[in-house]
DNA sequence: GTCTATAAAGCGATAGAC
DNA sequence: GTCTATCGCTTTATAGAC
């Protein structure tokens, strides 16, 4: 408070981050860590009193963002316009400053954030999402299909291989997709 | 050759992928396998001569199939039918024995598999399978959609909550997505 | 084919100087 | 706020007895 940190708590996160993606949890060191960012393992003990909190740090925002599009979600009437609405919504907070990466680290690192509360937390959050897209229908293709809709939004970043494609265009691929999902659902319910 | 081995070899590579795909590669170790087994990890390596052989020799097998399949889609001309008739195969191998547990274990596993030789050729086999499956359509909506018919197959194992739901209905509702969504590659190239 | 024992290395985390 | 030094522990892997 009464000293700038010189933004090294966040140069810790990122790097961090960046190396736990690429190279999985359990499988970087912070000695790793430590040495990109060219300090010793008891800098990053200064900021952080564990490794599990370096992570649980990171996903604390994503998980505020989520936590307010199911709660808001959650009050809205089951209809296709809401279903296409939370996609929208999701793909906005996916596609939004440092989120992606965050959500990248999520996708590689599904078993090491089965032993990580901020891991658990984000989990359950994305199974209220895909209910509340599968907008009522309990049916294995209602619950398939919503899945599939959420995915398209993660899968767009790294299946799309189109040199030059801008993210903009990312969206709008993923949103077509995932309204061809929900239309299927409300098709067939 | 001249002594049964008493199944023990394929005792391992059933706990370990169980293990791994539990808890995450990185995280198991070899005591923890042999534990369970009721041995000492100098048994695990008479057995096998690394931790990455055990995974090697497990996805071996998977490696064969999916190769089969993918050089026999490169032989078949573009068409939808051909597509659909891939991803039925494709589909088969997925709910065949224990090809179920070894694919499970790399879903879980995406960052471990990457510093391991037989992950890195389970990928690459991945992607042509779903270049195969855009069939030529090179357009972002294209490669998006083959990459979700893909997954429809691997993601109606944990996506479908249905109680008592059984494996062919599991098939039988993934194929169904997965052809919608190579229907709309074909109606829109 | 499985055991005991151990080597060699790396890990997360902490103490205390500056 | 970052350093050096180190503790205690676990890991993969091997040697040699049985």
């Amino acid at each position: 408070m009464s000293q700038s940190t010189g933004g090294t708590r966040e140069r810790i996160q990122a790097v961090a981050l960046e190396l736990f993606t690429e190279q999985g949890y359990e499988a970087t060191s912070l000695r790793e860590v430590a040495e990109r960012l060219g300090v010793t393992k008891a800098a990053l003990y200064y900021h952080f009193k564990s490794k599990d909190e370096i992570v649980t740090s990171v996903v604390e925002d994503r998980l505020v963002r989520i936590d307010a599009l199911v709660a808001w979600a959650e009050t809205q009437p089951p209809s296709l316009a809401t279903q296409r609405a939370v996609i929208e919504r999701y793909a906005d907070t996916m596609f939004t400053g440092e989120q992606p990466s965050v959500m990248r680290f999520f996708e590689q690192n599904q078993t090491a954030l089965k032993s990580l509360s901020a891991g658990r937390e984000i989990r359950e959050r994305m199974f209220r999402l895909a209910n509340v897209l599968a907008a009522g229908d309990e049916s294995p293709g209602g619950q398939l299909r919503a899945t599939l809709a959420l995915f398209a939004v993660h899968t767009s970043w790294f299946a799309v291989r189109t040199p030059g494609i801008t993210d903009s265009e990312r969206r709008r691929v993923a949103l077509e997709v995932a309204d061809e999902l929900l239309a299927a659902i409300a098709a067939r319910s």
